[in-house]
RNA sequence: GCCCCCAUCGUCUAGUGGCCUAGGACGCCGCCCUUUCAAGGCGGUAACGCCGGUUCGAAUCCGGUUGGGGGUACCA
């Protein structure tokens, strides 16, 4: 068998934050060129509209890519181009097309237009296709949609899709000042690049009998087409910037683990088959095949990516887990004070913390009262625990126990005296805990707490029931 | 309006004419474990939009219908 090249092509623009729809797409093209040895993925941004584009989008995007595992030290990866800088190959193509009789100049404003149609939703009606105009001021190039039959786009996802040629418009390819619209200058840039496949979203499927032709046009022959499912959000619309969380960036800072992102994204509007889902990208990878890839919209489920998140932190070994939760504890994402932070102590407290949380910017809050000065305030948590009962006496005779020096502190006898003062007053171990995690953490869920309390330290952890003692006297005077 | 796409549990999907009294995962609900909360274990809830064909047989093929969605710029 005689292996075809494959040059796939990811062509953003940095009109914003890396979107998770462009990040499936990247992953589709990724593994598609990475199947075969001499396989390419061509980043191209497309950068033409000035005056929405950013540089730091850009950055954004190649950033992005590369933490998805998408990086130019990868020999399959190419680019990353940029689209404004082939504008003269735009404007050659344009100026051949026209010398062909392949496209016109046309000089109706968009009310000219409209006015003759009657009817602001029908398109332009190639009033100019005859008039023999030249390039000038206040001329756009339009390209001549053939007169009669379909274009007919063979798309590896959907099949065949006809277009009727009287229902695509003699549309603009080069506006009046000579630059290039999208429509063209994507088609030479894929042709320029010799791009084979053309995996993009689904919103791109109406611009392609348009596309297709202008391959075409140029002499060239189309490459394969494969139209992906839009993302949709819960209310089924496609994801949009606005009203939707749709950066890869925000799920990043909150601590979703790329290998769970591009797990799940791969998963949307694509299933390996078989039972399993949780997979990690080396097996996926050669599974892939754009013409398993569904056709129908795919919702995009943060609960469901938590909950693949989750499988992949508990996967993680004690030390990996440590190292991948470093970032969020930086000085400057952290609540507590720097010098209070030590490496041994959280590196013993991890483990517990690991099968709790579901994305890793939780852990702050799961360990914050190690090295706070003063636990957090958490009214609720407080009032819950406190409210009149045993709580009082148990923070008590907890601070008397937790004072004999004869009393190991460690986890395992802790529990037991724990245990002892609650059976004294009644209280099931359940209830016991409840007012010393209260008084200690600030919180009413948390760690195992007697290892919590081991780590701490007996003049914390007594220094802490004190405190609690004293504000529960100040608020018994207040309400008196 | 016009062009185009789509249609299996709430969600992501498996399924490519008989293996389907439709499988898995997330969610949800029980139970177990348990110092809180998770994790884990066990069990449960829940779907082929509708109507017609084709066929011995249809979730799977065809037509229609309904309902969603995308596009409709001298944006990308």
């Amino acid at each position: 068998m005689t292996e075809t090249p494959i040059r796939t092509r990811f062509a953003p623009s940095p009109t914003g934050m890396f979107h998770v729809g462009g990040a499936r797409s990247a992953l589709f093209n990724w593994a598609l060129a990475r199947q075969r040895p001499d396989g390419r993925f061509v980043l191209r941004v497309e950068d033409t509209d000035a005056a929405r584009n950013k540089p730091e989008w850009t950055e954004g995007i190649i950033s992005a890519l590369a933490w998805l595992g998408i990086h130019e030290e990868d020999p399959h990866f190419e680019g990353p181009y940029f689209q404004s800088a082939y504008a003269d190959k735009h404007r050659e193509a344009a100026e051949a097309l026209f010398k062909e009789g392949r496209a016109y100049y046309c000089d109706c404003t968009r009310e000219q237009v409209q006015e003759r149609r009657g009817n602001p939703h029908l398109g332009y009606d190639g009033f100019c296709r005859d008039r023999g105009l030249e390039a000038g001021p206040g001329r756009a190039l339009r390209f001549r949609v053939p007169d009669g039959g379909p274009t007919v786009v063979d798309d590896r996802i959907r099949g065949r899709v006809e277009f009727e040629h009287a229902s695509i418009e003699d549309f603009v390819i080069a506006r009046a000042d000579g630059s290039p619209l999208f429509v063209l200058a994507n088609v030479v840039d894929d042709v320029e690049m010799e791009i084979t496949h053309v995996v993009r979203g689904e919103e791109h499927l109406s611009n392609t009998p348009k596309q297709q032709l202008l391959w075409q046009a140029l002499g060239r022959t189309p490459p394969v087409w494969a139209h992906l499912p839009v993302i949709v959000n819960e209310k089924r619309q496609k994801l949009s910037k606005r009203r939707d969380k749709v950066a890869l960036e925000s799920y990043q800072e909150e601590g979703y683990l790329p290998e769970a992102m591009v797990n799940y994204l791969m998963l949307l509007g694509w299933s390996p088959g078989g039972d399993r889902e949780i997979m990690p990208w080396s097996e996926m990878e050669p599974l892939f095949a754009v013409s398993d890839v569904n056709s129908s919209s795919a919702f995009f489920d943060e609960q469901k990516l938590r909950a693949f998140n989750g499988e992949y932190i508990r996967a993680l070994n004690a030390d990996e887990f440590v190292e991948r939760c470093r970032p969020w504890l930086a000085p400057e994402r952290v609540p507590w004070p720097e010098e209070n932070f030590d490496e041994d102590v959280f590196a013993a407290i991890a483990p517990l913390a690991q099968s709790r949380v579901a994305v890793l910017s939780e852990i702050v809050p799961n360990v914050d009262f190690l090295f706070l000065d003063e636990p957090v305030e958490d009214e609720k948590s407080w009032s819950k625990a406190m409210k009149p009962g045993a709580g009082r006496e148990m923070l008590a005779a907890a601070l008397e126990r937790f004072a004999d020096p004869a009393l190991p502190w460690e986890a395992g006898t802790l529990k037991g005296a724990l245990e002892e003062i609650g059976a004294s007053l009644g209280l099931k171990l359940g209830k016991a805990q409840a007012p010393v995690r209260v008084a200690v953490t600030g919180r009413t869920v948390g760690l195992p707490l007697f290892e919590s309390l081991e780590l701490l330290g007996r003049e914390r952890v007594r220094e802490r029931l004190r405190a609690a003692l004293a504000k529960l006297e100040r608020d018994a005077s207040a309400s008196a």
